[in-house]
DNA sequence: GCTCTTTCGCTACTGGTCGTAGCGTATCTG
DNA sequence: CAGATACGCTACGACCAGTAGCGAAAGAGC
């Protein structure tokens, strides 16, 4: 696998990324505005009320949509809210900027961006939290959500081998489960920092704890 | 400062743990034993329904008590979890085991069989997502369930800097900044790797991570 | 023992939300 | 043009947070 740049548009069905329409193909075909219009509506609420205070019939409304409509598309408040919040983090990417470091300050600082918005701040924690009682809910947030930040940390772990800097005795299952670890890590903190701890992630910041991560690991690095 | 171990019972005000009762001394005093039934029911119920399902009226039921008497010790919902689930996060300690590591994995240990535990599981994420959007929850959550873990990782460096472990070279603010980083990496990895990657957490998975964490802080240990 | 004060349990109620049902209409396919 | 599907609308059922008002119980203080 060549270590190459993750692109925002990069869906196995590109067409189909928000709700699949059960269309057979005879009557009135769904209208894709209306799909385009409740996302938007519902990030824009989401923004405004955040989890608690976000209703559908509000949602309904900002789309210039009837509420039935939101019901024909997705099941329930929390599957809408998955895809409307998905939606941002596909806009996350990997690009190789040299170093391994500098791969990772800037992941983390792309994420604590999406994580400081209005609209994800309570959505997230609210979704993580329903997600634990949905069986079904928790795997689509995985799919949507979690499994595409994973792929980030993987592809900066590919471009770092292609570049030379890792060691290149370690075995693949050990690397493997490092990756694990790494993501968990990356992720976790920077989402306590900014929705637990509730202090800012600057720069500097990231640096330190960038530098945390990475100098340490024995024998990862060569 | 002594390096001790932090006990289990250790509050500013013993007495009022939970809901601070405004009794002025005179009429019928407040059932003690209905404040701590009405916990033990919202546990009980957090851990069958989720955060979710859990309603006043059920804890009310299952506590035996009218569900106005709830409302009288606590205004909303939300705050009457906080105070349920923040007495399970008092149990926490940070015992002396002779080295920076030891402490640190058996306070990752305990904290992530806390976030296993079924009642908290959803519990703690849809508070954080309440969180977000009330201040005054956040201050009550921060207070109560936040700060208490903070310690355990300021007594460990305490601990450690008794026995000698710690670099003597650094300046106490670099230093204090660096607690913060590894309690929100602690904290949220472990949080991260449950909640989120829904993971376990084994002996062995600690082990890793303890010392991914602790080996390389450059300059953190002589 | 008596009174005063506060809490307690109960019932009823308001306001709001999710999610659904039914119907007539609009819009596309063949 | 006919069949099929999506759409908007209104109304509705079920549920829940939180409140109001009352009579009764249970202590505190004398």
């Amino acid at each position: 696998m060549a270590p190459t740049t993750r692109q925002p548009a990069e869906h196995p069905d590109p067409a189909a990324a928000t709700p699949p329409p059960p269309t057979r193909g005879k009557g009135r075909p769904r209208s894709a505005a209306a799909d385009q219009a409740i996302l938007d509506a519902t990030r824009e609420a989401l923004a405004e009320l955040g989890w608690g205070g976000l209703t559908m019939g509000d949602v309904a409304q900002r789309a210039g949509v009837a509420k039935t409509t939101l019901y024909r598309r997705w099941p329930s408040k929390s599957e809408l809210v998955v895809d409307a919040i998905a939606s941002l983090f596909d806009q996350l990417e990997c690009s190789d900027r040299g170093s391994l470091q500098a791969d990772i300050e800037a992941v983390v600082a792309r994420f604590a961006e999406l994580l400081t918005r209005p609209e994800t701040q309570a959505a997230l924690l609210a979704l993580f939290a329903e997600g634990t009682r949905d069986v079904h809910l928790r795997r689509r947030i995985r799919e949507r959500i979690v499994q595409p930040q994973k792929v980030l940390v993987q592809l900066g772990r590919a471009n770092a081998q292609a570049r030379g800097e890792m060691d290149p005795d370690r075995d693949a299952a050990t690397a493997d489960e490092e990756i694990d670890i790494i993501f968990d890590t990356i992720a976790g903190t920077v989402e306590h920092r900014l929705l637990v701890s509730g202090e800012p992630v600057t720069p500097d910041w990231i640096r330190r704890f960038t530098t945390l991560l990475l100098n340490p690991f024995p024998g990862l690095l060569r």
